[in-house]
DNA sequence: GCATGAATTTACGTATGCATTAATAAATGC
DNA sequence: GCATTTATTAATGCATACGTAAATTCATGC
């Protein structure tokens, strides 16, 4: 039996597409700058493709929030305000906390639960060993476990949208924020909650934890002089 | 003093923004029915501009879950099951009710809710007179006045999204579902509960109301045996 | 008659060209 | 000098062209 290259057929994907990508993740990696302006024709020359590929996948990441099309002044890097942060931190709670309510009536058993204890214990074992990269990437997959298993996709599709656009901040603020400490105790309780079918316990406690970080978010903001990340 | 022909000094749109308009509107009109093909060229022809605003276009409305970019079979009218109903009126419920709590925090007073009262109004004459048009449109605007009340953009922008999804299959149900009374008690009481400043009174009430849209939806939806609106 | 493969059609993805018009620079008047 | 007008530049919005690959039709063999 020969060794399959591909054990999940994955089609090509357009140039389009990876334009969309490329640019986002330029987006999230800072290498396109909050509030800067790029021409559509400097991005086609950077990704080697066409204007076309380029203005389709602007015009999605304009869907997405994560910059605007500006006529003659290319495409604009959306900043995230303050303001902005405490209306995406404001969604993000509900969309989460409706995920973590369904996903507790929902009457999950330990196995289908599984990834969301990795997660927490991926989160431990980064803190203990101080890997802040490694926790945020453990606590990204978390909050993205929970709303999966909440099995809304327009929910998921939301609340991916807004975590994108706070992606960049987080970054930024990873290291200057406090240990994530009590953010981990608040996760296990979120997941023993869910396991025990207590949907509105699971809904309290994530709600204070997702208020939590956004008032150190707005805090980290204001006492950096983050206006617009 | 010439009379003012533009109080609004409306910039013309792109054809890409007229295409995006008028596919949003052949949709909701059912003109372009769910779950049917469209060519490209086609919808070009039919609008009497080249394929490329009509992908720019269908590209928007992709995003905004109307339809959905399927290579050489053309775009495909989204249908809306049961199941997408559920997950769409989940969502709704959370967005107005956040929108309602936030409206009820500010304290606004009466005439911050001129446009809420206004809508309630309209749709206490339009049920009188057994305009159910007339009172869908006052309803359609109670809530994305409660919405916008909320001040959370984005929240009314995912609000506006779910809206959309959701009304071509209102527009089919209007005739066949029960009138709305019991409907305008309570938006009396929720905007009761924002005047008095109550957001948990707000939200409580608002959250049953949306409980209950949804019920009888998803009743209508089986006992008409729509499966994909 | 059915399956298999070849030929054909066709819709899309993308590059390209161009008219339009906003933005910028230059020129003019005061 | 400064404001105002004109000329220039250049980025966009859009039409168009075309190669590619999927879908379909047709032909062939069994």
């Amino acid at each position: 039996m020969s060794p399959k290259v591909d054990t999940h057929p994955t089609k090509p994907l357009s140039n389009s597409q990876r334009a969309f990508l490329s640019l986002r993740d330029m987006i999230f990696a800072g290498e396109l700058a909050p509030g800067s302006d790029h021409l559509e024709s400097e991005l086609a020359k950077q990704l080697g493709v066409s204007r076309t590929p380029i203005r389709e996948a602007a015009l999605m990441l304009e869907s997405q929030g994560l910059l605007e099309l500006r006529p003659r002044k290319g495409v604009r890097i959306l900043p995230v305000s303050p303001d902005d942060m405490a209306e995406i931190y404001d969604v993000l709670t509900e969309l989460e906390c409706l995920a973590a309510r369904n996903a507790a009536d929902k009457g999950f058993s330990e196995p289908d639960l599984h990834l969301l204890a990795k997660a927490i214990e991926d989160m431990e074992v980064a803190v203990d060993q101080n890997n802040l990269e490694e926790w945020a990437e453990a606590d990204d997959r978390f909050h993205h476990t929970l709303v999966s298993l909440g099995g809304n996709s327009r929910a998921s599709a939301m609340f991916d949208m807004m975590n994108d656009q706070v992606r960049r901040a987080r970054t930024v603020t990873l290291f200057i924020r406090p240990l994530p400490i009590k953010s981990n105790e608040d996760h296990r309780q979120v997941y023993e909650a869910i396991k025990l079918g207590d949907a509105s316990t699971a809904d309290a406690v994530h709600r204070a934890h997702r208020q939590n970080a956004k008032n150190m978010m707005l805090d980290l903001l204001q006492k950096h002089r983050l206006r617009g990340v």
